[in-house]
DNA sequence: TTGACACGTAAGCATACGCTTACCTATTAT
DNA sequence: ATAATAGGTAAGCGTATGCTTACGTGTCAA
């Protein structure tokens, strides 16, 4: 997905840069595709790859919800962390 | 752990909330020591679990690190999104 | 029209995970 | 002494994951 952030790019550009099988890749592209992450279209005997906003745009806010949750967690445990032996020191 | 953010707890009080055997939670507990991050004292016939700070220390700064890696890649994917389509309502 | 290319899909696999049942030891209570 | 309690460990399991190899289809090129 990273690779697509470059825009539309056919499956051979998409798996080149891994060490896997072309058919690994396809199967991660399913799994995109089901998920509506990913479109394709078909040109030629190339498909051709891209992102899809707008799912994208929920994860995206799914994520920075969890974010948020997952932020609070940290910080309840560096307060009890805190708490402990009191402030340490951290390497900065 | 959340539980043992109480203080000290023997197994049977650890495992007491959750729909799993003792044995299950038993083996929880030993990746959990073999990672440090708790620590047991024999009581009696009793095994007392406390957390191990250090260690959790160790953890927190490990996450902290990463949040803010991963909070970079949230604001990325959220730049991207804002300059396909320009900017959208967000829901609050 | 025949081969080469781009890709998808199915089947098989090794491995990881997380539980349960069964059993063992150490300690306390009777 | 014996039974009950607290807990650890081993073995077996169902299931998920993520590959690979093998093969099938549609498209372009010679």
């Amino acid at each position: 997905m990273d690779l697509l952030g470059q825009g539309e790019l056919p499956v051979n550009r998409l798996a080149a840069p891994f060490a896997m099988t072309r058919p690994a890749i396809s199967q991660h592209l399913r799994v995109l595709r089901s998920a509506g992450l990913v479109g394709v279209r078909r040109v030629g005997r190339e498909r051709r790859y891209r992102l899809r906003a707008a799912r994208l745009r929920e994860v995206y806010d799914w994520v920075a919800h969890y974010e948020r949750f997952w932020r609070s967690k940290l910080k309840a445990l560096g307060e009890y962390l805190d708490r402990q032996h009191g402030p340490v020191e951290r390497k900065k």
